[in-house]
DNA sequence: GGTTGCAAAAGTGTCGACACTTTTAGTACC
DNA sequence: GGTACTAAAAGTGTCGACACTTTTGCAACC
């Protein structure tokens, strides 16, 4: 033996900071610590009962996340989500997926179809429009899986929960407008799985941008406080980008994919 | 005054992660530092006359650049690119790239023209083929800095350095044919500059991807090796996917955004 | 000769400490 | 009442140390 032991009673919890980062994303994305929030590393070490290394270290992995934000004296706080950022967040979602829908037809087989089917029937049987978004997070990344292309997987993984906290932000204004809503998104997704398991690699590229483009013009229109801002979110989340001179936000129209049918 | 100075010489330098990230950057892209070579804290920490802190936060950040990769057991080494990555990393500079171009384009302006204007007559005196390829990663830089997209600039920046990563590589096997492919490739920037300056978004970007594709086509007949593995690369270049499982390579047309003219 | 077992070496995860910087909170001053 | 100055408090960057795990090197063994 070497030196003498500090804590026989520490099991040897390995990876702390992976623990630390779950822990803060679900915070973050359950709306629990509200955005704008600092986050200061003293303080979150004495929280989780650790040091200031791993949380450090979850720090560094939740900005790469895009779920916190280092400001100039590196000094970290919770990110508020524009409309802007919203549509960032859909732009590159449509960028990415219709890629990735894109390989995976060309690899498409009868299990991935059975696979998705499932998804769907629970879909049908969502109790909540939370439930009903978590199942379609699900569908998607799927396909981003599917698709084998680790960097597209890298890049989706780093707006995933960005668009999960929008999500959650605007079910807490309505969780009630489920029928119409969940019938439409569930005709979308069969459509989307007709292309998909089609095989043809440009109707599901098109079929995939069309319908995260029309799911996100459909949360436009019953939310236009989120692109507004008269918002009616919780004030934290509106955000008047605090950014140095940053342009207009484009229009929607223009940062989406618009591919010809 | 709270406690002994350790050192006193130290003439307070700052953001010692970075410098080290910097460093072993320049290191990896340039090939001074093989694929595959293990990047140990406590070696690294001794070379930068760093302790491991700092150390530890560059090989994440290097990680996030694609530049490096952890093992299971968090051993760190640097990346080795294999045909698939190239690809990979092609297919995406199509996806996120065309985005930025159909972003760009609607916010185009004559300042814009000029800059690019410059750009090119730089590359039409480029000297080195490495010098041509340097300038020409600096114009579809400033095509994706002027989307003002914040994650699609973040997910560029993602594959930026192992996108030169590969040139380097290519450069080193044929520092030579230069001519003919320069012409081509101002050429080719010169129409993607006036796809850009027509202001018209879906133009601009298919002429993006239809550039880099053209491009990459010419990489992959100019140097078969890098795509089918009979290579005349360093041998550290040269690397079976050493992935667990993973999916054959995606043809080419398959992984490529085709979009109809 | 090749294999197995074991101890040293090398490596990662986490901790607590300190130096320095930025904020915060008073406090004196006008 | 508002403003300028100052000292405490809070925060980040970096360091060295230790506990534990994985590799490596070597030696005994079949």
């Amino acid at each position: 033996m070497n030196s003498p032991r500090k804590s026989p009673s520490t099991p040897l919890r390995r990876n702390l900071a992976e623990e630390v980062t779950a822990g803060l994303r679900e915070a973050i994305v359950s709306g629990r610590i509200q955005p704008g929030s600092p986050l200061a590393e003293p303080v979150l070490a004495a929280e989780f009962g650790a040091s200031r290394a791993p949380i450090r270290e979850a720090l560094i992995a939740l900005e790469r996340e895009g779920l916190v934000e280092f400001n100039d004296r590196s000094r970290t706080r919770v990110r508020s989500l524009s409309a802007r950022d919203f549509e960032e967040i859909c732009s590159m979602r449509i960028a990415l997926e219709s890629l990735a829908a894109r390989l995976a037809a060309t690899k498409w087989a009868a299990e991935h179809t059975e696979d998705i089917e499932e998804n769907l029937r629970q879909q049908e049987q969502a109790a909540t429009l939370g439930e009903l978004s978590r199942l379609d997070v699900k569908m998607h990344e799927y396909v981003v899986n599917l698709s084998g292309h680790r960097r597209l997987v890298a890049a989706w993984r780093g707006i995933r929960w960005q668009f999960e906290m929008c999500l959650a932000y605007t079910h807490r204004l309505q969780e009630t407008l489920a029928f119409e809503p969940r019938r439409i998104t569930v005709d979308n997704h069969r459509r989307l799985l007709g292309a998909l398991a089609s095989g043809d690699p440009d109707l599901a590229a098109r079929t995939m941008g069309a319908h995260i483009e029309s799911s996100l013009e459909w949360s436009l229109a019953e939310f236009p406080a989120i692109a507004n801002g008269k918002t009616k979110l919780p004030k934290a989340f509106r955000t008047r980008d605090q950014g140095r001179g940053d342009e207009a936000v484009p229009a929607l129209s223009a940062s989406v994919v618009v591919e010809q049918p």
